[in-house]
DNA sequence: GGATTCTGTGAAAACGATTACATAAATTAT
DNA sequence: ATAATTTATGTAATCGTTTTCACAGAATCC
């Protein structure tokens, strides 16, 4: 079913048929009744991805969205608010799941470049910031718009948090609370945000006056086994630390169960800190201490950033920032 | 950039660039090197869209995913499913969040027809089974599959929940423990998966013997509010339940903080059963007993459903259900 | 060597829309 | 009423592909 066969049917020509769907030319009142009483009875419904093919500025588009684990309630929120923004411009998304393979990103990016989206959001796998394919797109003058994380040496729109804010106001807590020796479990070594919140680290304990110890910094690779496994290893060096900052909602999870099976008690025998708030964290005994990050408003934001540009390719590239918080509960002691 | 360019720098005609770029037909192997050369030189891309408006049984599909809230760990679980899938088939994936309005739902569901995709794998929305615009869909024989949901007396593929079987499950649980009054916290009235999940509720306690009392029955509308407002009025009424059954994640949590606060010890005082069960279940205090959902199960049927839909429209529909598991854990005394 | 069969390639028509341009119809002016 | 002007509609090219059909050239046959 066609705009074709709406002419032939309300006797005018496709042209016509076209003027009256879109509205915006002159058509005579009469016409364009006699052709929307057709549109109604055949159930016709205007082929917007044909139409793309003709005209470029067209009002509703398609978005790219490619995140690394949409089954994480942080990235979820993420997704939730680009979809939020997209709905409102009538725009709709695309949405894939890289697993944080650089491959599937390789062919998620493809996909969606055949598919002639108008522009990406995406949550870049891990890279040295030099083989990353999409980097080639972007200097190429591709609408991207990279989120959660940044690539170092790119000129890239992005939207991220202030991890290194995240990472100083969390240990700082700590350091508060009159803990000296205090571990770190960190996220997937080469991300930006896993070393920014490592940075943010550093420098509380650095301006406390604390010796930074090697022993203390462990990798969990954003995901809960490594998170407990990153637990054990503080657990066992021979000075233990008597806090722990672990850098996100998965990895603190691993924490938890893995203290809890050992009965270490939170926080009399272990503070912790969590990354990435989540309305678990305060039903937790006790209830956790976490920097919270605004994965909604991460999504917003990028969505608005990405349209923006697609509204004017010129102007220059953009680094969002926004800040986490931290929301004290018992967990820090 | 198009075929045409290709063909032109490359001294063929643009058949012959179809050709080698969809390598089914012959063509001479010197001529398809020279063309695979200029594509890579030039740095070209097989347009999908013009491509799917030519030929309809292509490898790559669109598939629209319409949910009602990605936010939602089990949606995005399902979500993570139906993703999975769509990638091992080379197709990908339109996802919509209706955030339960059907008036979004119609309106996404216009859309993802616009943009033709394929089939369409839906969380429907509230709707008393009648004046769903979906419903119409299905009956013109467009690919759809419900997921998580049924629509009663409509001839449309599905995949969900045991949910009976589940209400049964968490409620004879607690009527092994000893509990004679058990209150139900359930979701959005109207909903397949709510009432089942009152049925099952409703068995339990009738082949136990155990009366079933409207004041015990409540409504919490599947989020974290409700549940709490739902647990304050069970404790209120003058003979209080001993032990809760809560029919969602988001719920239990609301009837855990509720708990919390009044220093309710669970399950001492109150014992409790959620349903789908999360990470976070088990790190709560005490460990939560929870009906499991398999949330990415119920995505990669879906997924599989329509997939096989599409592949042969005239067979038979079919409604997938899948079980759930009773976890037991602490909080269930 | 000529007739016949294969093979590889190209020209052009589609898919479903939009739109510049031309033209017919309606309106206004004279 | 006719001319001039405005307005509504139609024709046909186009977007980036695929594919049918035709045809040229190569290979095979007798």
């Amino acid at each position: 079913m066609s705009i074709k066969k709406i002419a032939k049917v309300a006797g005018v020509s496709t042209a016509t048929v076209s003027r009256v769907l879109n509205g915006s030319d002159k058509v005579r009142e009469k016409t364009a009744k006699k052709v929307l009483k057709v549109v109604k009875e055949l159930n016709y419904r205007l082929d917007h991805v044909a139409r793309r093919m003709k005209v470029k500025q067209t009002d509703s588009l398609v978005i790219g969205l490619i995140i690394t684990d949409i089954g994480n309630p942080f990235f979820s929120n993420v997704a939730k608010g680009v979809e939020d923004v997209a709905y409102k411009n009538k725009h709709i998304l695309m949405i894939c799941n890289t697993n944080e393979s650089p491959e599937k990103e390789k062919f998620f990016l493809n996909s969606l470049l055949s598919e002639k989206v108008s522009g990406v959001i995406i949550v870049p796998t891990v890279g040295n910031g030099n083989d990353h394919f999409f980097e080639k797109l972007v200097t190429e003058g591709f609408p991207m718009v990279t989120v959660d994380r940044r690539i170092k040496n790119l000129n890239v729109d992005s939207v991220s948090i202030n991890n290194e804010l995240g990472g100083y106001l969390a240990t700082m807590q700590l350091i508060r609370n009159g803990h000296k020796r205090i571990g770190i479990v960190c996220g997937i070594s080469g991300l930006s945000n896993t070393e920014e919140r490592l940075d943010g680290y550093k420098k509380a304990l650095h301006e406390a006056g604390i010796p930074i110890s090697d022993e203390l910094i462990t990798y969990g690779d954003y995901i809960e086994s490594g998170g407990r496994e990153s637990m054990r290893k503080l657990l066992s060096i021979k000075n233990p630390p008597t806090a722990v900052f672990s850098t996100n909602n998965l990895m603190t999870l691993g924490c938890i169960k893995e203290l809890y099976k050992r009965k270490i008690s939170i926080p009399g025998e272990m503070a912790l800190v969590g990354f990435d708030d989540s309305t678990w964290a305060e039903a937790l005994i006790p209830p956790l201490t976490t920097v919270k990050q605004p994965g909604y408003e991460l999504g917003v934001n990028a969505a608005e950033l990405l349209i923006k540009r697609l509204n004017n390719r010129d102007a220059s590239k953009m680094n969002i920032l926004l800040n986490p918080e931290l929301v004290v509960r018992d967990s820090c002691g």
